[in-house]
DNA sequence: CATGAATGAGGATTCATTCAT
DNA sequence: CATGAATGAATCCTCATTCAT
């Protein structure tokens, strides 16, 4: 095994531990015995247990971004983005059941001081939803009293939940397109009836 | 002091302590000295550390649900009722920024075995959402091709990260009359203009 | 109940709670209980726990050292003192199924360095039994070649085990007057026929 | 310092330490730091402090008993077996001042919820007193009239006493063969003289 | 590079004891 | 005298991290 798959396998298990127990709960020696290495051996790799979690966290939401913006350099309109975005959020936490509750662990259990010193690709990775509704408001597609900046988070906070919902088996566990199509009638049309539209 | 306000003594120091260290990071000595009183004092009140947050959860859920619970019984439509909704957790979350980070802990990061015999409020909370979904749709003002149990968690999880960059302190912090327009805005009418509106 | 009977009270009490627990897993809750009185009252009558199980010990002793003085004290031979003692001995512990083993605690467990400030009816106790056997060896109806003072503590650990044996339901539960004759006749005669005896 | 003599070093350690503090009153850090260990340590071989505990009692008894057994094999009279075995136990006991402390706390004040789930060879120990004396009833050098079930418990508990006297260093410290002689004498003819011998 | 035994700081919890009422 | 809520010192045990092999 070349150090490279080994930092590789490290990560996997990791993200399969935190999800399971929890950053706090997780015990190094766990990772170290699902990696099939030994606890000393983590330390080649990662500086410290907190380390491990950025970099599982950082992974993870790398790949998602990169994926997101592959979607939004494509050629469709911004309704078509949003729901393209929307569809792979959901189709990659649904495939990573332990992704999701690691994502929660980070953005919100792990140490508060930390915080700030990373995010940065989870910081994108919002950008991209913010920047898709702009260009949906600039090409005229999108209504223009919504703010992005809100938007994003809303959106975000929604696909969130759905997920974890999803990763702890709550309510029934409806499929990855009945999800992505209901979410994007409801994020694009709202919960009226088209015909009693109001003005806010 | 008496008994019952040290109870709750306790547990607004230990809301306060939790959301700024988070629940694993929170030492009992930290929540008994915000409380003014001795470490062992918090055991006379409290069963063990976990407990403690189960408290807290279940008190803060409660006043939610019970202020949510006057919103539904009003005699007003469901849009306002929803919009009505929006506001008050907002509202609450604003006014108690530590609330949202223990809500978080909570329903996430806190040992997953334990999660499901509590949170009875939280469900009763969630379900209250459904309900004016449903009722808007048997009314007629809300579209019907939307399912009020994935809803129920999308507006949740919107309102829920909107509240954690909040507290965390991220973004710009928009004040409760902007957010709660948009969220009433958009959760109403999506994202598109009107006139785009389409089938999906 | 007068302050009499309260001292009282808190040592049948406690007698109970050490017996069942041992010492160091009695709590002064526990005992306050048993005697239905508040924790804090039971330091009005004792200085603290170990003074508890002290007053206990000392006041358990203390009756069968009565007892046993009355028996030595008769117009008896000294084979019919011994077994008067035997049979006191083993008939107090039966009754009191707790005594034997608080006196185990007190004459063991209990904390090393406080061991040497007490004991002293205990040793009376121990006293006793040399006394018999030197009073035999006088009087010609012992044999001559047996240490009092080893032989008292040989005699005393015997019907200690057997107490013990009792109290935790160990073995069979022998009749008070079948353990006695067998510790009368064995202790007077020995294991071996009569016929075989030799000289040591 | 291999893996088998670290977990030697902490027992013999322990039965040090409980010997002199007894179960409840030695710490962890006592024990690794006579053990010169670090306190963590401890439980790299042992899963509690109870655990300690037991494991002092079994390995000390068992080396009794293994010795015991030889002398039960051996090709002479049982008179000469049970005096093998008198000899035997005052000789371990003396050698080891602290065993026959621990002996006491975990025969006594250890939890008596868990003490029926072990102990097995302290049963096995008992066991061969009683054989000792059925074989010289069989072979009719012993008398019939004593129960060998009781007997045992009586020849354990004076020998077990007289031991605890050393230990704490109560009375005259006889010597073993003083001691030994004078408990093969009583145990095998009795406290009564020969001549006076009479039927119980 | 890899190992895993050893470390020891850190914290939840217990409970004897106190003292204001 | 009696109460029992409050105290806070004391300790078992865990586990991230280190380092000799």
């Amino acid at each position: 095994m070349r150090a490279a798959s080994k930092h590789s396998a490290i990560l996997v298990a990791a993200t399969k531990i935190f999800a399971k127990k929890g950053f706090f709960n997780a015990r190094i020696s766990d990772i170290a015995k699902e990696a099939k290495i030994a606890d000393g051996t983590v330390y080649l790799y990662f500086n410290n247990k907190h380390d491990i979690l950025i970099s599982v966290f950082e992974e993870e939401i790398g790949k998602l971004l990169s994926q997101a913006e592959k979607i939004i350099n494509k050629e469709i309109t911004p309704q078509e983005k949003l729901s393209f975005f929307i569809t792979n959020h959901l189709r990659v936490m649904k495939k990573n059941k332990y992704l999701a509750e690691v994502i929660q662990s980070e953005l919100r259990q792990a140490d508060k001081t930390i915080k700030k010193f990373r995010n940065t690709k989870f910081t994108e990775y919002l950008a991209v939803i913010a920047d898709i509704i702009v260009l949906g408001q600039k090409q005229g597609s999108f209504r223009t009293d919504t703010n992005p900046e809100i938007m994003k988070r809303v959106i975000f906070g929604a696909l969130d939940e759905v997920s974890r919902a999803w990763s702890v088996s709550l309510d029934i566990n409806y499929s990855i397109e009945e999800t992505s199509n209901q979410l994007n009638t409801f994020l694009l049309n709202g919960l009226c009836q088209p015909s009693t539209i109001q003005k806010s």
